[in-house]
This record gives C-alpha cells, structure tokens and sequence, in this order.
RNA sequence: GGGCGGGUAGCUCAGCUGGCAGAGCACCUGGAUCACAACCAGGGGGUCACAGGUUCAAGUCCUGUUCCGCCCACCA
C-alpha cells in the first residue's frame, strides 16, 4: 500500500490543475486498453460524430452516459472497450467544402471530381475530428488505437462488401421513382431525411374544361405549379357525381393539352371536390397512378426546381415564382375557380431546410422487408432491449411499416457505388472489374449506408478478425431518440443480416438538452452554451457529474449553466472532506491495522451501515440505467451523511490527548469510507477522484483499475441506524431551540434530556460527539425525572429535550413556537385516530401497516401530552 | 389522422412495489468554529393540472377532460 501524498490536496480545489495531468498518466499506463480476461468483454462505440461536427452539451451528455458505464464496469473488473471515430457524413462534408470553394469563386465542377475529394479529405486532415481531440479533455476512456473512420480503407471495402452481398441476393435493386430530392443539395434523400413542417399555404381551386361541352371538372390542389405536367383527372369509382365523365376527357388549361378522366381508388371523394389532377412525374402518388392507367410522365421542372422546357410560357422560372405565375395565368384565363387557407406538411431537406421536391429519377434502393422482419422478431424476443422501454414501440412500429430504402445520393463525398458499366453490360463488383472499358457509377452511398455496419466494421469485418470474435456484439449503445431510425435500427437489421446476430444487448436512449425556453440546443439558434468554456469555468468533472445528476431517464432536460455548479460544488465538498481525513491521519499505518482489531463506536457502525447501502443503491441504480438517481445516492451519502454527520463526529477523536485505539479505529473508517465514495465517485468524476485517490493511503496504480465496491452484508445495521438517527434528532432539536430561541451561535448551553432508561444510556455514549454538533456545554440525563422549570423543550421519539435558559430565551417566542408545533401534532394524531377507528381499515391493511400506526398513535399521544406539559410550566413563567 | 411523453414548492426536477409529499437552486434568519463561505446551522414555502372511479388507503392504478412538448403519417 503507499502513503499517499500530504502536501497533494492544496486548498483551494481547483479543478483546471487536477485534470490536466491525469489524461496522460491512464494512457501511459494502458488503463484504457482492453485487458483479456476470462468473462465476456463489455464494449461500447461512439455514435460516430460528423467529421465536420463541433462539440456540443449534447455529445457530452452521451459521452458522460458512456464513460460513466464503461469506467464502472472496468472497475467491476470486465475487460472494456470502448471504440472511438469518426463518420464521413457525406452530405454535411460536402457542403462544407463546396462552401469553402464558393467563397473563393468555384463550384466543385471547376475542380472536377478527382480534385475536389483531394480538397475534402486535406480539409478533414486539418480541421476534422475536433471533436475527437476534445474528448480526451473530458476523460472519456477510449481506446484511441482502434479509432476508426467511416471511409478509410478497410471500412470501405466493408461497405463496398455490404452492397455486393445484398445485391447479389436481390435485396438491392436500381429503379426509376419519384424519391425526395433536394433542389439544392441535388441529391436525392430517403423518407429519413425528410422533415415534415406544417406550413400555412393554400387549396387551389381549378376548372379544367370537358372536352366537346361547355362543362369543367374542378380538382383542388396544392401546388398549382405542377398542373403544368398533368396527365390525367381522378375520381373515385364509387362516386356517382362524376361516373359520367369517366372516360371523357379534359383539356388542360394554359397548355391545352387533352387529358383523360379516370377512376381511381387512391381518390377520396370527401376530400376537395373529390376530383384530382394527375402529375405523375411530380408527386408519389400520381406516379403510381399513371403507371395503373399508363399516363404519360411529363416532367416539368430540372434538379434545381425551375421549370424546364415542358413547362411551356414559364421556363425558366423557379418553382414559387411559377406558382404565383401559374395561379395569375388562370386567374386571368378564368380557371381559379376559388382559393382557400390550407396548412400543408411541407417535406423539408434534413441538412439544409430547403424544401424537398418529388423527383422522377433512377436511383439505387434496398429491399427493407426482409431486413426488418429479423430485427422485429429481435426486439420482441428481448434480444435488444430499450431503455427507457417505450422506444420500443417506435422501433417496432417504423420497421413494420417499412418502405424501401433510396441509398444512391448525387454527391461526390461518400462510398462510390461499385456497380461498372460497359455498354449494355452492367457488373456489380467491389473491385474495377477485369477488362477495358468500364465505366463505374457515379453516385456515392447514403451516410448510413455505411453507418449501419458500425458495431461489426469497426471490429475488422469483412474480415473474421480476432477482435470481431471478441468484441461483437457490442454491449451497449448510447445514443439519442432522434436517430432510432436512421442508426438504431438500421444497425439491428446489418447485424443480424451480416453477423446473425445483434449488434449490442442494450439501447440506452440519452435525453435532449433544451434552453431555458425549451427550445432544442442547437447550431443554428446559438443556444447551446461552448462545451469547452463550461469545462474550463467547473471542470470537466463538474460537467460530467451534473449532467448525468440532472437528467433523469427518458426525459428532456432544461438546461441552465448555472446548474453545473451542482458537480463542481460537489467536487469542492469531497476535496475538502479528504483534506480533513488526510490530515487526521497523523503517521498511522493504515495497512496494518488488523480490521478485527478495530473498537468500532456506534458512529463507525452507523457510517460502515449506511455505506452498504450506498454501494446497494448506486450500484443498482447504474445496472438498471438510472444514471441520475446513482448519482444523487452518491451525492446525499457523501455530503449528508459522510461530511455533516459522521466526520464531524469523528473530530473529537482524532484530537491528541483522544484514546490511541479510538483513534486509530476513527482514522480507519473514514478513511475505508472515502476510499468507498471515491470509488463509486470516479466513474461520474474520473479526474478529482484520481487525484485524492493517489494522494491518500492506496492500493494498486491507479484508482480507475480498481475494484468497485462490494457492500457487505455485515455491515449493514439496522439497530444502529436507528440508534443514530434518534442522536441525529436529537441533536437538530437542540439546534433548533436555539436557533428559535436565538441563542448565539458561539454561546454555548446546558441541554438536559429526559426519557426512557435506554434512551439517555443512548445520548450518554454519545455524548462526547454530540456535544459539539450542538454546542453544548453540559447534557444532563434527568434519570431522576425531574424537569426544569423555565426552559424551551421539543420531544424527539418521546424522548423530551430541554434548553433551561432562564433569562436566555423570549418565553413568548418559545410559547407560540409550542402552540405551533401542538397543532401540527393534533392534526395528525385526529388522522391516525380516524384511521384506527375504520374497521375496514383494521381488517384489509397489511398488519405490519396497522402496527405501525398503532405505534404511531402512542408516540403522538405522548409527545402531545409532553408539549402540553411544557406549556403550562411556562405558563406562569415571565419573560 | 395515429402514437408517445409531460403538468408535483417561486424555478428546474426526483418520487422505483399504492402506506406521513422530497432534492438542488432561489428566498428568510443567524454564523469567519482550526476540511470546505464553492461552507455551516436553522426556517418559510404544496388543492401533486382538472373531474370521476378502483382501494381500508392514490402524487403513484383505471377512465375522461384540458394544457404543453415530441414522433410518425403519400388525402391532392
């Protein structure tokens, strides 16, 4: 065991000097390494960060979560790992670049596609993984040699792999669809990446005249723009307004062009005037219908959404200002038959907001049917559970209703699709196929295309490495709600597709930070406070406690700045608590003192007692993910517990002239019990419970190998604990009489008590450390049963305490404060009497439950009849 | 249109198996006591959104109402 370092804890705690050296000290000594061992492994990815991203509160909240599991389970004595990078993030890194190229004048098309990737991947040599860098400051124990990246090069071929497979078993087919398309990302995007906002806009009413009549049908719609690329009106078959025109045709305004009236099922004859124009180029829906009827698609719009040369009078124009054009030329021509306010969903592109338009393309896609079935049958077996459970229900109900997945994206950033083509030929193939003149795909993979094989490529597969054997499947993910479809399931369904099995046991879903107002923390609204400043102003360990502390499973959190100052308050508490423990601990050998030789106090028992169930609770608190609630364990048996009752009442035994042996025992426990709270301490504040950890009597080389600790069953007391809290109300008695009474705080006083025969025996062996909790200078224990005459009293469990300060305390303060605390008595004693007296209640409550009020209403009576007797003593008494 | 979460002290939120409503912050009173003023001691503060129901007993379970917030959804 070593000594430990007196002069280590300098006062005043200041956490930027603590957490800096501690960082290197754990890599040099390879603590973050996974250590074989006989068990299975506990391992734990990141959710990749977007190589463009920037720390926010948010990542550190999942980091916390993280390391906070991780370190535990180290401690617990598993072998961990913890595999850090980065993800590519196709579309974002892409649009970082290109905005880098427009500020100097040139589009990516300038340099070409060679040159470009050149230009992203120097940028994300020079100011990518920021975040990763920053992490190390926050003391996340990751495995930095592992690293990965989601496009360097074995994970490519992963994914190149991935799409082979899946093509070659027909689960990935090329198509011509309308897909959401970004008019200024020029990319496609799947159902995902699609944000659906209500957007106040308008039903438009049109009347497109019947061909050979002077009638019109009137459909309503809300994008006025598209009729220019109509090719058909719908009804519903089953509704008789409309049977006869049926068959007939109508001329399509502003570009007469005669088109067909067919009944269709899609139609809903209540909504609108239950007559729909058809663009089947332009919208899901219409393109299905035209592919029943075989209408003509005439597409109408390019990828930027202007309207191109089938758009007739309004080339050129952008599709809003189109929109405005084209209802004007009716309006003019006489065709708005009327407008009216409509919210619509408008679909928005998930990276830039713009609005997402349908677009008739050939893309690539993913057959999801026969992915998902797996992963459902997964999660209902409970071989992936959710917590909080509830997501569970959200992940069934996306995978149920799954639609096929577009992954082909028209960017340059990203896994190139292997798919060659040489003339009609076409060969799908990771590799250039052999031969002259193939010529390969241009568009990239979807992000999460390569995302969704992270728990197993990260490990080395395709290959069968020696770390996919181990490591797969991982144990845990920690990410947030907002990508269980994007991430979570998707990474469910690679799994098990590619490993037969799922890629981790447990989901832990971390909350979302909000501002004060409730608003979503986020780039663009400024509102997320600089990660980076806050540790720097409460330290990393401040931050990483009083996130965890705050946020309470499953729910949003508020958050406000000023709450970290829970952790770093927190911090303080145990650094100066140590600094007291460390100072008391003179020259005494702790390694040699023989436990079985210790002379325990009451005192020592009650703290060993409440420390066991410290242990319990954090450490049950940590298996079922109540991460807050572990937490707050800790900080009440620390701080409420530990420093305000049991050192204070350790003080008087570490004086010089106290009995060596009590000494010694008192110099024991507190210091077994700081060593406890450090341990269960360093997972939530790695930094500042290593450093006292090495500065007091230790053993091994670094607290964040050590063993987590056990609570022993013999420690727990329960006779004790409740021996100790009588002391305890005793002594916040006193302190209250005095402060009501408002006897100086350094005036000390005479307390006399009077009770049962084990009562006093009770405070008499305590007496020596409830003196100065209380200030007093004499306690006297009437074992005569006299009681003073003039004096402020309160009864504690029957027992009667009383401050006989004649001349000292305002009687008519002390008389009302009675007749207050009379009347909190009488209210609850008429309750327990009204319960006693229900029969019912007799008959059907548990006995323990009746018993308990039964005793209840003993103590009441007494305790009443004992402040009725304090009352009338001062009745005559003068002030 | 479906689904989910929430409404508890001035604020932010805990409250697990139904059994005397809690914490932190804020507020009030007092305090430089040799671990800590980033502290200590004491205190005030509640119709647990509303209405029913189940139960001996409801913040907790059930039903309905209402207000906030999310997610999903191809009725143009």
């Amino acid at each position: 065991m070593q000594r430990g370092d007196p002069e280590a804890l300098q006062q005043p705690y200041d956490p930027g000097r603590v957490e800096g050296r501690w960082y290197p000290f754990w890599e040099e000594h390879g603590v973050f390494r996974p250590r074989a061992d006989a068990g299975r492994p506990f391992v734990i990815s990141i959710p990749p960060p977007n190589v463009t991203g920037s720390l926010t509160m948010g990542h550190l909240l999942g980091e916390s979560v993280r390391d906070v599991v991780l370190r535990w389970q180290r401690m617990e004595g598993r072998e961990t790992l913890y595999v850090p990078g980065m993800d590519h993030a196709g579309i974002a890194t892409q649009n970082v670049v290109e905005k880098k190229l427009r500020d100097d004048g040139k589009s990516r098309h300038d340099l070409g596609r060679e040159d470009f990737l050149r230009e992203v991947w120097a940028w994300k040599d020079q100011y990518g993984g920021l975040i990763l860098r920053q992490l190390r400051r926050f003391g996340i124990s990751a495995e930095w040699s592992r690293e990965r990246f989601t496009l360097d090069e074995g994970y490519s071929r992963a994914v190149l792999h991935t799409f082979k497979a899946l093509y070659d078993k027909g689960l990935i087919y090329r198509g011509r669809y309308i897909v959401n398309w970004c008019p200024r990302c020029l990319t496609a995007l799947s159902d995902e990446e699609v944000d659906h906002a209500d957007t106040s806009g308008h039903l438009w009413y049109l009347k497109y005249p019947i061909k050979d009549s002077k009638q019109f049908v009137t459909v309503a719609t809300t994008r006025p723009e598209t009729m220019l690329g109509d090719t058909a009106v719908a009804v519903s078959p089953k509704d008789r307004r409309y049977a006869k025109l049926v068959g007939r045709t109508a001329v399509l305004p502003l570009m007469r062009r005669e088109i067909p009236i067919v009944a269709d099922g899609m139609v809903d004859p209540k909504f609108g005037t239950g007559a729909v124009k058809v663009t089947p180029a332009h919208d899901p829906n219409d393109f299905l219908t035209g592919q029943r009827h075989g209408l003509p698609e005439v597409v109408v719009m390019d990828e930027h959404g202007v309207m191109n040369d089938n758009a007739g009078d309004f080339r050129g124009l952008d599709r809003f200002e189109a929109r405005k054009r084209v209802v004007a030329a009716l309006t003019d021509a006489g065709y708005l038959e009327k407008t009216e306010p409509y919210t619509v969903p408008v679909g928005q592109c998930h990276r830039c907001h713009t609005p997402i338009e349908p677009y008739l393309s050939w893309q690539w896609f993913v057959k999801m049917a026969p992915l998902a079935a797996p992963a459902i049958e997964a999660a209902k077996k409970g071989q992936v559970k959710f917590y909080p459970a509830r997501y569970k229900k959200v992940y069934l109900n996306w995978l149920e209703n799954i639609r096929d997945w577009c992954i082909s994206r028209q960017l340059w950033w990203g896994h190139r699709i292997p798919v060659w083509y040489r003339g009609e030929e076409m060969a799908v193939s990771v590799d250039r196929p052999a031969g002259e003149g193939w010529r390969q795909d241009e568009d990239v993979l979807d992000t999460w295309f390569s995302s969704w094989l992270w728990p197993f490529a990260i490990l080395g597969w395709p290959g069968e490495t020696d770390d996919l054997k181990r490591f797969y499947p991982n144990s845990l993910m920690v990410t947030g709600a907002d990508i269980i479809f994007f991430w979570v399931a998707r990474m469910v369904m690679a799994g098990l597709e590619f490993r037969g099995e799922v890629p981790f046991q447990h989901v832990y879903f971390t909350s979302i930070l909000r501002d004060a107002q409730g608003r979503k923390m986020s780039k663009s609204l400024r509102n997320s406070p600089d990660p980076i400043e806050m540790m720097e102003r409460y330290g990393a360990d401040a931050v990483r406690f009083s996130l965890i502390y705050l946020t309470p499973t499953g729910q949003d959190l508020l958050f406000d700045e000023k709450r970290l100052e829970t952790g770093k308050f927190f911090a303080n508490k145990v650094w100066n608590a140590a600094r007291l423990v460390q100072m008391r601990l003179g020259d005494e050998d702790l390694a040699k003192v023989r436990e079985s030789s210790l002379r325990l106090t009451l005192a020592d028992r009650w703290i060993l007692s409440r420390y066991a169930d410290a242990v319990k609770n954090v450490t049950r608190n940590l298996k079922t993910y109540r991460f807050n609630e572990a937490a707050n364990a800790l900080y009440q048996f620390a701080w409420a517990e530990f420093c305000d009752w049991y050192l204070e009442m350790a003080k008087p035994r570490w004086a010089d002239d106290a009995d060596p042996a009590d000494r010694t025992t008192a110099r024991w426990v507190s210091w077994k019990v700081l060593d406890g709270i450090l341990r269960l301490l360093h997972p939530f504040m790695p930094f500042v419970s290593e450093e006292i950890w090495q500065a007091m009597p230790h053993d091994g080389e670094s607290l964040a190998t050590a063993a987590w600790p056990r609570a022993r069953k013999a420690w727990f007391d329960a006779e004790t604990e409740r021996q100790v809290g009588f002391l305890q109300e005793l002594v916040v008695a006193v302190r209250n009489l005095r402060a009501e009474n408002k006897v100086a705080p350094g005036r000390t006083v005479t307390v006399i008590v009077r009770g049962e025969p084990a009562q006093l025996d009770l405070v008499e062996k305590l007496a020596e450390q409830i003196r100065p909790l209380a200030r007093i200078e004499s306690l006297t224990l009437a074992r005569d049963g006299a009681r003073p005459k003039v004096a402020a009293s309160a009864v504690v469990q029957g027992a009667e305490v009383f401050l006989p300060l004649e001349g000292l305390i305002d009687l008519d303060v002390e008389r009302e404060r009675l007749v207050k605390e009379t009347d909190r008595l009488v209210r609850d004693l008429e309750g327990t009497r009204r319960k006693l007296s229900n029969s019912d209640f007799l008959a059907k409550a548990k006995p323990e439950v009746v018993e308990r009020e039964r005793q209840r209403l003993v103590q009441l009576e007494e305790t009443l009849a004992k402040l009725k007797r304090a009352q009338e003593s001062l009745h005559g008494a003068k002030g």
